[in-house]
DNA sequence: CCATGATATATAAAATGCCTATATATAGGA
DNA sequence: TCCTATATATAGGCATTTTATATATCATGG
C-alpha cells in the first residue's frame, strides 16, 4: 500500500498528531511510527516534519513535553496532551468531518 | 455554516475542480460558486486560488480551456474535462478514500 | 570488528498550495 | 450613483510539509 501523497494529506499532520496523543502519551519518534503502522503506511510524515510541528503545538500549550531517559539511556521527549490540547481535538474532529461531507457532495468519495 | 480553514481543505481544490467539471462543463466562476453551492458553503475557494489552478491543469491537459462569450456579452473561458482528465478521476477519488479510512484509524472522524 | 539499520532529536533550505490584495471591465438593482 | 454580481488575471506572501543534513547510541549480522 502506498502512502498517500502529500498533495493529498497537507494539513493532516498536526490533527494526526493530537489524536494519537489523545490515546496515549508517546515520545517524538513513536508519533511518527505509531501514524505510520495504526494507519497501515498510508499516513507517513518525515520526522523532520514532526518536529517542528511539536514545538508548535508546545507553544500552544496544546502538548506539553518532558525530558526521559529509554531504558537503553537514550534521551528522548516525551509528548502529552494538555487539558487544554484535549479540548482543541473534538472541534477539529468535526471540522475534518464537514470536510470530508463536503468532498463526498462533489465526488462521493466515500462509497465511489 | 462556516467554511472549512483553509488548513484543513488545503490540497483539495484540484480535487474539487476536475469533480464538478466532471457532471459538466463549465467557464470558471461558475467552478467557484458550483464548489460553494453544491457543498452548502463548506467548501469556499478563492477565484484568485483557481484560475492558476486551471491554467496548471490546462497545462498538464486534463482540462480543455475555450473562449465564449456569455448572454450579455462577457467574454470568458469554458473548462471542460479531457479524456486524460477523466482517467485522473478514478485514482484521485481512490486516493482521497484511501486518506479518509487512514484517518478514521487514528480519530474515529466518520462516526465520532 | 565493522557496517548497517533502528532509535532519537534537531535545523536549514526549498517546494507547494492557497490566501490577500490589487487590477480591469460590464450588467443590474437600489 | 453606488453597490453587488459576474468574469478574468497577476503579484506578494504565509503556512505546511519535504528534502537534505547533522549528531549520537544501540542491536544485528556478516
Amino acid at each position: 500500500m502506498e502512502p498517500i501523497r502529500s498533495q493529498v494529506k497537507r494539513g493532516s499532520a498536526e490533527f494526526a498528531i493530537l489524536s494519537v496523543l489523545a490515546d496515549q502519551p508517546l515520545h517524538g519518534y513513536e508519533i511518527a511510527k505509531r501514524i505510520e503502522r495504526q494507519t497501515q503506511g498510508l499516513l507517513v510524515f518525515n520526522l523532520a516534519s514532526l518536529y517542528p510541528l511539536l514545538y508548535r503545538l508546545e507553544k500552544r500549550r496544546w502538548v506539553k513535553a518532558s525530558w526521559d531517559t529509554s531504558p537503553q539511556g537514550r534521551r528522548r521527549r516525551h509528548y502529552r496532551l494538555t487539558a487544554a490540547g484535549k479540548k482543541q481535538l473534538a472541534p477539529l474532529r468535526a471540522e475534518w468531518r464537514l470536510f470530508f461531507r463536503a468532498l463526498n457532495r462533489l465526488a462521493e468519495v466515500a462509497r465511489a
